[in-house]
DNA sequence: CAGTGAGCGAGCTTCCGCTTGACTT
């Protein structure tokens, strides 16, 4: 049994979705044929213009094909837009800047005789679909929907073959996603108007975005940094040197613990006048695999970590290789896949290409004997697209070169070399562990050292991509050992003891928090981005030295939540929603009974927490200068536009300024402090 | 190529997820 949807549209009635309903082909001509134009028969619909332009140049004649550029039809801004009184109802407008591409998808089917839905294989994409068939009137013609993952001649042309109709269960667990985010955030963000400001905003993921970034705050301030030593010992074996580190006491199985500068002294005097010899050599082989090709959430990690890219940054780069430019002879090409995914995927023609080339460039041993596949799935994906890789395998970094801006020429390396790479053999370390035992004469005491080579093989992937890492898990340098044996004795040069103190977790960089959001399935790959954006411009968080620090107004807001809505803002919410739109997706589950099992006890905390919360008042940052009209002093406070200074006497005094130092409307980012 | 500029702003704000616009009075 299926709830009435909508029927914003008047005369809607007939729905063409449904089985049977089809009107056959349409042959009575409509107005405003040009004849010198042959009329074409099938419309193609997708969402990006960019993905047009290629499907066009595989399916050829006869289709025309037309990007809706996203959604159509939404809730409106200004308000709620989900009647709670009647089950729900959403609803839905075409926004005022999607008028014009609906009148013109409007008139191209009206001369057309099919009409295929080609968006994206998943909720929104499938609610796309539906979205288009109900704003333009499409019910003179052949609806088909169609779905491919991998844009591909074969892939586009298997889905041609069998299209099917518009799957409404799918439909209803987007539908459901929409209602449920707006009236969260459009209940709890006026709570905090009139609670705290004006302006602020709340919401599924922004809320537990900001809430990670505050408990994280919170365990940095009550951190007790706590004093530790290490020793190392400088050895020597026929005249090489090579550092050992301090384990314990041969005779225990346990770590030494050392935590003062006495007791480092003490033991770095026995070490002094220690004899050593080695007592155990091991030897063993390890393979690194390489890491699969790049998502939107690793892209973005990555392009932090070694370009010093802000995740907007390298969004809109991604965007002018995925849109094409003109490359030498060929026209305007797509560079890259769609970079909008997370999915690791790649498609099988693909994989061939990059094998060849690494065959071809490398050699064979470079090659694995079967193609890897990356299966491992991001929490709540939904796989839509491929893995972010180049269109051509071929098509090297080196060659591209003069078209591109330097940027574009950095990003499209990485992530051809990352492609390449995940099909490359892995790379091959030679390890080497060997314990040295040291005997103080004095006690009779017999410490436990130990030392580590590394030693590289057979690069593999290496000799192409190496993955950035994080600076905290940076793990120490082991370069390589002379020929060692057992029993052999080495020479002590000199006992190095280390202070070092216990660190707290450092705050979250745009590379890490959005990595926590992915693991825990919170946001999507077009939204990672715009959640850090939306943080800053609440003024809930600053961007300092590319790390984000929690501001008072950020505290306050996130305690007031934490407080009366714990069930909202954490990470478990978007888990069970998730969990229940996939039961609305297989269709065992009314998208109206889980709408009302969330809303009536939130309607409830929500009455609750209007009577029980205090106003706050959060205190106006001073903007440390005095006003030049009145001399009171001037603070910051935040408009439509950014920050800006204002004088406190508002509302007699008037006076404002821009805030110094602070651009406007660019997006001029502080780069990583390692570079 | 990066950076350039004026003026605006504090009472009508806000969600998440798709996608790139851009008519001139």
């Amino acid at each position: 049994m299926k709830q009435k949807l909508s029927s914003e549209i008047p005369n809607s009635s007939k729905s063409p979705l449904r089985k049977g309903k089809r009107r056959g082909i349409s042959t009575t001509l409509q107005k405003n044929q040009k004849p010198t134009i042959p009329k074409t028969k099938k419309l193609v619909i997708v969402e990006s213009p960019a993905k047009a332009r290629t499907l066009s140049k595989m399916l050829g004649r006869g289709y025309t094909i037309k990007a809706s550029v996203g959604h159509v039809r939404d809730l409106p801004k200004s308000k709620l837009g989900v009647n709670v009184e009647n089950y729900f109802e959403p609803h839905y407008i075409i926004p005022k800047e999607k008028k014009t591409i609906v009148r013109e998808l409007g008139k191209l089917a009206e001369t057309a005789t099919t009409v295929y839905l080609a968006t994206d294989p998943d909720r929104e994409g499938e609610a796309i679909s539906w979205h288009l068939v109900e704003a333009i009137h499409l019910d003179k013609v052949l609806i088909q929907r169609v779905v491919f993952h991998s844009i591909t001649e074969d892939a586009v042309k298997e889905a041609f073959l069998h299209p099917r109709e518009i799957d409404m269960y799918l439909v209803d667990a987007q539908q459901t996603r929409r209602i449920l985010d707006r009236l969260v955030g459009y209940k709890l963000s006026p709570l905090l108007w009139r609670k705290v400001a004006r302006r602020l905003s709340a919401g599924r993921v922004q809320s537990v975005a900001l809430r990670l970034i505050v408990e994280r705050e919170r365990i940095i301030q009550s951190f007790v940094s706590e004093e530790y030593w290490t020793i190392e010992a400088e050895l020597s074996k026929d005249s090489e040197l090579f550092k050992a580190k301090l384990i314990g006491l041969a005779t225990e199985r346990k770590k030494l613990s050392i935590s003062t500068q006495d007791k480092a002294e003490s033991i770095s005097q026995e070490l002094g006048n220690s004899t050593y010899i080695v007592s155990r050599v091991s030897e063993k082989e390890a393979h690194r695999q390489p890491t699969p090709p790049f998502i939107t959430s690793t892209l973005q990690q990555e392009a932090w970590r070694k370009l010093g890219f802000t995740a907007q940054r390298t969004m809109a780069i991604a965007q002018q290789l995925y849109e094409g430019l003109s490359v030498g002879d060929e026209g305007t090409t797509g560079l890259i896949t769609y970079m909008r995914t997370d999915s690791t995927q790649v498609a099988e023609t693909a994989v061939r290409d990059a094998r060849d080339y690494i065959r071809e460039k490398f050699g064979g041993e470079f090659l694995p004997h079967s193609p890897r596949h990356f299966t491992k799935k991001a929490a709540m994906a939904q796989e839509a697209h491929e893995a972010i890789r180049p269109t051509k395998m071929s098509r090297e970094p080196s060659q591209i070169l003069p078209y591109l801006t330097k940027d574009q020429v950095k990003l499209y390396d990485l992530i051809w070399k990352r492609m390449i790479a995940s099909q490359m053999a892995a790379a091959i370390f030679h390890n080497t562990t060997v314990d040295i035992e040291a005997a103080t004469p004095v006690n009779e005491r017999t410490y436990l050292l130990r030392a580590t080579g590394i030693v590289l093989k057979f690069s593999g992937f290496l000799a192409l991509y190496q993955e950035g890492r994080e600076e905290e898990e940076s793990e120490e340098e082991k370069g390589t050992l002379p020929p060692l044996k057992e029993k052999d004795r080495l020479a002590l040069k000199r006992v190095i003891p280390l202070q070092h103190f216990t660190q707290p977790p450092p705050r979250y960089n745009e590379a890490s928090l959005i990595k926590m959001l992915e693991e825990k399935g919170i946001g999507r790959p077009s939204t990672y981005a715009p959640i850090i954006s939306t943080l800053q411009q609440r003024g809930y968080v600053q961007r300092k030295e590319g790390r984000l620090h929690p501001l008072e107004i950020g505290l306050v807001v996130n305690d007031l939540l934490v407080k009366h809505f714990n069930d909202i803002v954490n990470v478990e919410f978007t888990a069970q929603m998730e969990e229940r739109l996939d039961q609305i997706a297989r269709g065992d589950m009314e998208r109206v009974k889980v709408i009302q099992d969330f809303y009536t006890p939130f309607k409830d905390t929500l009455d609750k927490a209007e009577g029980e919360i205090e106003k706050v008042i959060v205190p106006d940052q001073f903007a440390g200068e005095d006003c030049s009209l009145c001399g009171r002093p001037m603070v910051i406070k935040r408009g439509r536009y950014g920050q800006f200074i204002a004088c406190s006497g508002y509302p007699e005094c008037k006076n404002t300024k821009p805030l110094p130092g602070k651009p406007r409307r660019k997006w001029k980012q502080s780069t990583p402090s390692s570079l």
